[in-house]
DNA sequence: CTATGAAGTTAGAATAATCTAACAATACAA
DNA sequence: TTGTATTGTTAGATTATTCTAACTTCATAG
């Protein structure tokens, strides 16, 4: 599938391949998403990732190796390169974006616009991005938390805790969601959790890593350690 | 390229398999804004539309066919079903949909809103429509003057007149502009000719069939007789 | 240090959408 | 009515993305 860019002042009109670059854009995010401390990324964790076989990572990989967007070689782990690490920031700073877009302008709910926004963040028109962007008042934070890199790709990372990781009598500020599905963050709606809240630990069991918390009028909830794990949350100061 | 659309609630996931229905959308969009009165088109006009050769057209045909979307002979004109033109009707809706969202919500230029839509149309994700539509209070017309179709893919035809039939004398109002590329619809802008204006018709020249015509407060132009052939009135009432 | 299973690669095939080149049907002009 | 140009179809090739099945490399447990 071809699809057709014109310009009509200038009389040009480029073609780009529309399904080659979705492809493409989605391995580049996948391996972004993926890539942990070590920048280094699995060919059977990739393929994990989007559901296709290994055979077929392979090849896309020599693909993108010789597109320059990662580097590439044999029974070695997989890499981005600054240029394909960029043009995935890219796409995750289109696909924020929309999410909030979706969130602020258009009063969907927080679970409800990952599938869209997944399906937008292709779209080739840096001015519809452009517009969307001073709309929201040039923010860097996502509806889940997540922040929204810049315009040349680069991240500001936040330095938060997980709710896991603290001590009971601590007081904290939920800022962000690690890993956010539709499922988690509708159990965190049906608990009344949501971003900027401020939270007390009453106590951390020893037995199971669960944790009482407390927060807003009178809520009073026990969350289990695979949850406080995804809770990344701001120590409150003083 | 598979792209999954997830619903968490009911536990299910459905592949739709993207590029298949992008490129087959494209087809029937083109068959429909092609179908004229007779609603046939020819294999040579569809590829020229597409860009495509004419035995592209004709395998595209009998998979468009199989699946009952297209009336299909050998040697015969391509006919849209009543299924096939429902579809492409709703592929419509979502196109003019998108336009008026980016004019009226995000104050794109009527001239610049085309090439996004195009991109925009194809998003599988029915709530995300609706929600457009509401918030735009279900709307009947796109910025430019077009009939949106209803939900059902019903279209309201209205009876306009080109500006290229009216007589002098005559008091019009510009309802809709046929054709509208960007550059039509910008040469249009610059002389302060939008929707909804009054239009007097001085005269008309019998040469070349242009037309001179006044409006708002001390705008006189003549237009050739190939842009009053695009520009769509209703003739004022009394 | 080697054998074994996991991880990764290769070769070859399938599908979708496209093309070129050759062929077939149709329309219409003389 | 017949010859030619236009229109449409077929067959076979190409590219992108995917698969399966067979093979190779690697990591590590004994």
């Amino acid at each position: 599938m071809k699809v057709k860019l014109s310009c009509s002042i200038n009389r040009f009109s480029l073609y780009i391949d529309l399904m080659e670059s979705l492809t493409e854009e989605n391995y580049l995010k996948a391996l972004l998403t993926l890539t942990g401390e070590s920048r280094e990324v699995t060919v059977s964790a990739l393929a994990k990732k989007l559901e296709i076989k290994m055979s077929t990572v392979t090849s896309m990989m020599k693909k993108l190796a010789r597109k320059r967007l990662v580097s590439y070689r044999y029974y070695k782990p997989l890499k981005l390169t600054e240029k394909g690490r960029r043009e995935a920031l890219l796409i995750i700073r289109k696909h924020r974006l929309i999410e909030l877009f979706l969130v602020d302008k258009m009063s969907f709910r927080w679970d409800e616009v990952h599938d869209i926004a997944e399906q937008i963040e292709h779209v080739q028109a840096p001015h519809f991005f452009e517009r969307m962007d001073s709309m929201l008042g040039f923010p860097t934070i996502d509806p889940h938390g997540e922040a929204i890199p810049d315009k040349d790709g680069k991240l500001e990372r936040a330095s938060y805790h997980r709710l896991s990781s603290c001590k009971a009598g601590e007081a904290v500020t939920l800022r962000s969601v690690a890993n956010a599905s539709a499922e988690f963050l509708k159990f965190l709606s049906s608990r009344q959790l949501h971003l900027g809240l401020r939270i007390r630990i009453e106590s951390v069991e020893p037995v199971d890593g669960s944790v009482l918390i407390r927060y807003g009028k009178r809520h009073r909830e026990t969350l289990s350690h695979t949850i406080c794990d995804r809770l990344l949350v701001e120590k409150d100061s003083i």
